[in-house]
DNA sequence: TAGGCCATCTGGTCCT
DNA sequence: AGGACCAGATGGCCTA
């Protein structure tokens, strides 16, 4: 295949109408998709983008397919956002009402799911002591207590060490998916609060 | 204004 | 062949 398929400079005409994509902004933006300027430069890593013909010219067909290619890529990012908006509504509320990044959420709905992993754990090791069941989490403290700096639900779902952001972070174990410091949680002087936020866990 | 976040477009690759 | 998935590129919006 020549490096022509690459496709169009003219394509621009297929700026989504496709979808009302409930959220926000972007419908407004459907931003003209023009080539980059300098096209031939690219460092060879990268990939060869968008390029027309050396006419200009991309046959009807294969502007078809491109165009329902990015349908169905739009449509599946889509459904990746509602998946992660679906996570934030069993993710604990947190007084800062902006909304997680994807990132974050990812993150926090991580460390949030280890942190349970521990309150059962523990739990399980003081099996015998009734009254004594040891409880995590609590909404307060996923929100806003004050256990290290910057203690909310954003330093619990972020990871500012340096490994935060290299792809072996949640790669660890389940049972601890980095070091809970790193959190600024310690598991063992935790242990408070979580009935109330979920009444009838454990 | 810079930087972060995001949506979208796009071409490549893998899979069915 | 066509769809799903992925990652790079691009540009808009927002906030510090």
């Amino acid at each position: 295949m020549d490096s022509v398929d690459s496709v169009y400079s003219d394509i621009d005409s297929n700026s989504c109408d496709f979808f009302p994509h409930t959220d926000t902004e972007e419908d407004s933006r459907g931003s003209p998709r023009s080539v980059s300027p300098e096209p031939e430069q690219q460092p060879q890593k990268k990939r060869r983008r968008g390029r027309g013909r050396s006419d200009g010219t991309v046959p009807v067909v294969r502007k078809n397919r491109r165009v329902k290619a990015n349908d169905r890529e739009r449509n599946r990012m889509h459904n990746l956002n509602d998946a992660l908006d679906t996570l934030r509504e069993v993710l604990p509320d947190f007084p800062d009402e902006t909304k997680l990044t994807k990132i974050e959420t990812l993150r926090f709905a991580h460390n949030y799911i280890w942190a349970l992993s521990e309150t059962i754990r523990i739990a399980d090791l003081q099996t015998g002591k009734p009254g004594d069941a040891p409880l995590l989490l609590s909404s307060a403290r996923l929100g806003s207590d004050a256990q290290s700096p910057g203690s909310d639900a954003r330093s619990w779902s972020s990871s500012d060490s340096s490994s935060s952001s290299s792809p072996s972070y949640c790669a660890s174990s389940p049972g601890s998916p980095a070091r809970p410091e790193d959190y600024g949680y310690r598991p063992q002087d935790a242990l408070f609060g979580f009935r109330s936020f979920v009444p009838g866990v454990y």
